[in-house]
DNA sequence: TTGTACGCGTTATCAT
DNA sequence: ATGATAACGCGTACAA
């Protein structure tokens, strides 16, 4: 018939709401959203619904937004890229499950193998690795470095780069840190790095690789005939821009399915999942082959595996 | 002290969660991302939790969302990209207030500018106008429309560019429609052209747009050497492209503040805002501009107000 | 099998 | 002013 159940009086009575809480940076981020997207599919999947606060990567957002789900009473609790401490986060979630998903709370830098239950994150060494001995079997020395915020991955993929180099080529890279909206403005980015070019640039994710690329071609700066750069994540824009991007794929979706079932299992009862670290795959697009020109011989580089991250 | 309220109890005594429901087709889109974000942020604001939910352009996954803010009785409901019937929409959303960002049920089309209260839309014929005003300025003459999706919008953004051809030219233009999700494919974009090209091609969004551009890159042809291309939302990408996207502003995360504000008015007893159409501003770049080539010269061609818009 | 009563936490009302 | 009480709608437990 026409019966629609109250779902608060089910939650007072219940004592549970099947609603999960969702904190992110931003909505507008293609990353983020790909979480988001992995996190509600995959919560509606198992009845659940997903209440969404964004806090712009900001502590004291992120406090709020941490309340709030407290006060609605959410039967669990992702937090995407969180800057808090995850020992205050897990405090400030009372009893909620919680996970984390890309802890990045700048002094876990150094810790990120020793990560508590419950946290997910991506494997930037092996991305940072893979990228680094690409750019070396094509024969570049002189590196770059280029990263925005003061995150733990950030830091990671710095130092694993400069890990690298020490130990491959006995070399030391110049690394640049920008501020975490950098990427919007190019010619700021395309600055950073001065006059002397090194000849391959690793950039902290996409965006910035991006923008990177159009500000030196604003300086008449040509990737990759003058210098290659690389990007992380494989944002949809990367398999479609000028040159196409050589990246690292992150599977964001994945991660974010992946953190709403491991809520799931939580309330189910089960324990926590140990820390877990997601599995990364480099795509080699134009944006590191010295030939590319844009002739039609240029179709048909990209690796196999990549086709399938276009969809 | 400690003490933390039950929301569910709350709600039940109060006969009110404030709480919104926010149904849009994808989060990983940039366009839906920003009205998610544009509307969380208001929402917030005025003390609401918002209740996410991706329903994939599908009218059945629709039904089923309604139903779920139904059951949590949320205070009121936003539609963003709506495909179903505005009637059955409200009429399955009982007695919550409704706003319709973006009505998008085909058979709209030709009724856009009758649309009942509660209802918000960019103004697509105004920003078609502003952009063949523009191409017909810089003296092309044979036009190509791609199109992506059986929404409402599209097919009004298609008609008024027949509209301004026959009126002001006395021409006609090739109108080519793609499924929604076909930017992802380049190849499968530039094909849909076929071998002759006209001279300027206005495309439904930028999504398309830059698809577009790779998949006429990928066959060796230049824009807007050979052909100009147009987009519309003004994505982030479209400020830093190769070339820089051409395109129309919609102003996304305006139109989720404002459906936002518009529910919690609604809510507070005042009268649904009767429809509104929201403006749109052109912004010249370079895939429009004959003369471009990818030298230092090409820097500073946008106009002032674009540059706000690359925040 | 079908029915009835109690309690979840809050708030509004009413009596002191 | 301060404190006791009822009701919101559902689920469960127990009785018939």
């Amino acid at each position: 018939l026409e019966y629609v159940p109250n779902a608060a009086a089910r939650a007072l009575r219940a004592r549970r709401t099947r609603t999960l809480g969702l904190l992110l940076p931003d909505f507008g981020d293609p990353v983020h959203g790909q979480v988001a997207a992995g996190f509600e599919q995959e919560a509606a999947l198992a009845g659940y619904s997903v209440m969404f606060v964004a806090g712009g990567a900001d502590p004291a957002n992120e406090r709020r937004a941490l309340q709030v789900f407290l006060e609605r009473s959410t039967d669990g609790v992702c937090i995407a890229s969180c800057s808090m401490d995850p020992g205050e986060a897990r405090s400030r979630a009372g009893g909620m499950p919680l996970v984390i998903a890309q802890p990045d709370h700048p002094p876990l830098a150094r810790r990120l193998d020793r990560l508590p239950e419950g946290t997910i994150r991506t494997d930037d060494a092996s991305g940072v690795e893979q990228v680094v001995r690409h750019l070396l079997a094509s024969g570049h020395r002189r590196f770059g470095y280029l990263g925005a915020g003061a995150t733990a991955s950030n830091s990671l993929r710095s130092a694993t780069l400069a890990r690298m180099l020490r130990e491959d080529v006995g070399r030391r890279h110049r690394a640049v840190n920008l501020a975490g909206d950098a990427w919007r403005s190019p010619d700021t980015v395309a600055a950073a790095l001065g006059a002397a070019l090194p000849e391959a640039i690793v950039c902290y994710d996409d965006k910035l690789a991006l923008s990177l690329i159009d500000g030196l071609r604003r300086r008449g700066i040509r990737v990759p005939h003058d210098v290659v750069v690389t990007g992380f994540d494989d944002i949809p824009f990367a398999a479609i821009s000028h040159p196409h991007l050589t990246t690292v794929v992150t599977h964001a979706a994945d991660m974010g399915r992946l953190a709403a079932r491991t809520l799931v299992n939580a309330i189910a009862g089960d324990a926590l999942a140990p820390a877990t670290v997601l599995p990364v795959e480099l795509v080699i697009r134009e944006s590191t082959l010295p030939g590319a020109r844009r002739t039609p011989g240029d179709m048909g580089v990209e690796r196999a595996p990549a086709a399938s991250n276009v969809r």
